[in-house]
DNA sequence: GATAAGATTAACT
DNA sequence: GTTAATCTTATCC
């Protein structure tokens, strides 16, 4: 996906108010407009690709499009789209969802939790979606897992801030979400 | 072979 | 605010 090769920090701010697609097995859609990111680059210390490809993140280093899945904290997953061309290692985390179709398969994939919380983190929406290594290096332009390019969204409705939840790099400002959406799973900067 | 830490979340106090 | 749940990967014997 050519719209996605450029900086990662550029490819995150693209991806916000795009669609990702996914359908089940029993052949139920499920979308989520994206409303939160984090860009990762292999220059970045705070990277899976960092450096270099490890096992976990070849799928960094491989062609923009396509899904780098990893599992983390014992517990949940999480789901990139990868960035840049094929031999650079950069990814977009995809951290938050604004649930559009397929809402009760969501809420069957995440008992008892409001639907303000069905997607609104990295762990939550992989747990929606359903999303698991399965679908590591899966290619993100056809099914079950599809990225559907939008319109970018205007600067103004973009907030950018510090990233959540690591502890190198911690004051680089790759973190962006669609100012006031309420399913962005922290929308002030701490 | 063993151990510590992690791009998290939910349930506690 | 603090902590348990739980497992893959990296790093260090």
């Amino acid at each position: 996906m050519d719209w996605l090769d450029g900086p990662a920090e550029a490819a995150a701010r693209r991806l916000l108010g795009c669609i990702l697609e996914r359908k089940l097995d029993d052949g139920g859609i499920l979308r989520g407009r994206i409303v939160e990111t984090e860009a990762y680059d292999q220059a970045d210390p705070a990277s899976h690709s960092f450096k270099r490809a490890r096992n976990r993140s070849a799928a960094m280093f491989g062609p923009s499009g396509h899904a780098y899945v990893y599992f983390t904290y014992g517990m949940y997953h999480c789901v990139n789209v990868v960035t840049g061309p094929a031999g650079h290692g950069a990814g977009v985390l995809i951290r938050a969802l604004e649930p559009l179709a397929g809402l009760a398969a969501m809420r069957r994939n995440r008992p008892n939790v409001p639907d303000k919380q069905l997607t609104n983190g990295p762990g939550k929406l992989c747990q929606a979606l359903a999303i698991d290594r399965s679908l590591y290096g899966h290619d993100l332009s056809r099914p079950p897992l599809r990225l559907i390019e939008m319109a970018p969204l205007a600067e103004a409705a973009i907030t950018q801030t510090v990233r959540v939840g690591i502890r190198q790099a911690v004051d680089v400002p790759w973190r962006f979400y669609v100012t006031g959406n309420q399913y962005v799973s922290k929308p002030a900067a701490t």
